[in-house]
DNA sequence: CCTCAGTCTGCAATCCGTTGCAACTCACTG
DNA sequence: CAGTGAGTTGCAACGGATTGCAGACTGAGG
């Protein structure tokens, strides 16, 4: 029923070559040539077959997009980000939800891989094996993840953790809790890290509490040991933990920031509708969908040319002081 | 570089023909020969091309899908139902997010359509002459949506609302205020319907409250008109504009639900997370998600069986009771 | 007038599966 | 022993676009 290019062909009466030229190759064919070609075009309101495209030149305009759970508001940015910036290109995109199990992973991709040019992955569990794997089959762009020999988006963790803590010390903290997330996660791992740097250099106290899922109710688990750490301000591995922290705290009576404060990290939308509006760190999540698109179209149109990972141009985050956070109590007594 | 066709043929030994019907009408082949081509499919790890194959039955595998806003938690939940349900039938999903923005939405549709056998459309403000454009051109079912002769999916609204209505009175509230959703919103003109029919059918005097954004902004900015109704209860739209709401209510020093009860509907991911925890009417939106491919996926293999849309099969809510909704303040004096 | 380069255009092969039709085998019937 | 039919398999065309190669045409130069 739609057009082809052979009916595009007819009506402008050259062969189907010249129109495919026209089209792809505009300065290879003759300039009133390529005017009837577009008129034609135009009237036939013809738009190329892409899988008959995709068949010879190999390339599907299609790149896939692996997230966790699309219901986790980090990730849903990120989905808003690459979105955005892939219909500048044109290019359409396959999102898939692994459901947080690793095991689908795998699978999933596979079956993705066949069907675009390039992915896009947030996989903050699956092995650096599996995914290196993948990396052999088609492009990869990883998000919020580092592995060796592989291209990826990051946010600077350590540099995040650095203005947390400048905020909080500010603020006359001198003793701080630190509410990690899942220990297999790799930011995870850098927010400790860099949590641990800064407070050893302004001389804060640091107190780590476990490790938590990074969900709200991860947050409700770990405010009472939050709490008995006697800190003076948590700072929590995200943002959903750190709203789970406000509901428990709330419901003993503590309150948030007078008697204690609590700072997240992420920026979720949902984060200025807590009560109190929570501050936090915010990392540019539609930012990192944006750029994992440009390195993922730049990596599939110049193979080689890619730098792989470099630390040097993380994302980095930006502090938003909104009310979870305040003045240390002065110490009783 | 991946095995063709051809390649899994010579290998077995048969014809290229014989391999395709082997995997698509296995009872058309022999059984040692079918026997044959499992193993040499087996042993080149064949996997068909989705393109070549669609070229020639002009299915592609894949569905689109449409949402105003990923980030949107209500949608969220849409495209993680679309996707869990998509997975099992081997179908990917292309998601296209619209920024809310209707002039987007239109050439989306068009680019999208050329790609897929069909089209899930969540798009509470596309004009009912766009969309059924757009149903000419390839299957569309909608989500919470009535459109005269296409297929959709809808919420019982009219259920929910007097689910809403059974709860606040039996709490004793018989002065409710309504902070209704964009004007043009199919469902909240299905809500604000609902809500009246059984505000009548009770006696309870029912206030409505101008027309607000769909969020947390729509709520803050709803907050002051609603108290100044003097209702004892109040029901929003939708659960982003009920935490708005709750937030207000704490900045004036409104007690929910000691002065003021407040109950959404939806019951999106948040709502439990909120400062009190907010009582909503469940919408089943994952569930319309799954519903919506099911539909999709009949439309596309028996195009005239399929029914158009049955207002008898919506899908209907549940009351879930949290701790924003209480019995009503008894009249001072 | 012929040659040669340079432009532009067309032919035909190709990408990879699918499918209508024909052919062939084999067993069985009459 | 010819004939019928079911069960299998192969041939070849097809879908829609791209592209290497060759041919046509133009104009300039010899």
């Amino acid at each position: 029923m739609p057009a082809t290019l052979r009916d595009v062909a007819r009506l402008a009466g050259v062969s189907p070559s010249t129109v495919s030229r026209a089209l792809s190759l505009p300065d290879m064919v003759n300039v009133d040539t390529r005017a009837r070609v577009a008129v034609a075009v135009e009237r036939l309101s013809y738009e190329p077959n892409r899988a008959a495209r995709g068949l010879i030149t190999g390339r599907t305009g299609n790149v896939g997009l692996v997230v966790p759970d699309v219901a986790n508001p980090f990730f849903a940015s990120v989905v808003k980000g690459v979105q955005a910036r892939a219909r500048q290109d044109d290019v359409a995109v396959f999102v898939a939800d692994t459901d947080e199990e690793p095991a689908v992973e795998a699978r999933l991709f596979r079956a993705l891989a066949k069907q675009v040019d390039g992915l896009i992955l947030c996989s903050p569990r699956s092995s650096a094996e599996d995914l290196s794997a993948i990396a052999a089959e088609t492009n990869v762009v990883l998000i919020n993840r580092g592995v060796r020999g592989l291209t990826g988006i990051i946010f600077d963790d350590e540099d995040a953790m650095r203005q947390a803590m400048a905020h909080l010390a500010a603020l006359g903290h001198r003793r701080i809790a630190w509410v990690s997330g899942p220990e297999a996660s790799w930011s995870s791992q850098h927010r400790t890290a860099g949590l641990r740097a800064a407070a050893t250099a302004r001389g804060v106290e640091l107190i780590e509490v476990g490790s938590f899922a990074p969900t709200y109710e991860g947050g409700v688990a770990a405010a009472d040991q939050a709490v008995a750490t006697e800190a003076t301000a948590v700072v929590a591995y995200n943002d959903l933990i750190a709203i789970g922290l406000l509901s428990r705290l709330h419901a003993r009576g503590i309150s948030v920031p007078d008697d204690l404060s609590v700072l997240g990290v992420d920026d979720v939308e949902m984060s200025r509708m807590a009560i109190p509006a929570l501050s936090t760190i915010r990392m540019p999540q539609q930012r990192a969908g944006q750029i994992a698109v440009e390195t993922l179209l730049g990596l599939i149109t110049m193979p080689e040319a890619m730098p792989p990972l470099r630390r040097s141009n993380a994302l980095t985050g930006e502090l938003i002081v909104r009310n979870s956070t305040g003045p240390a109590p002065s110490p009783k007594g």
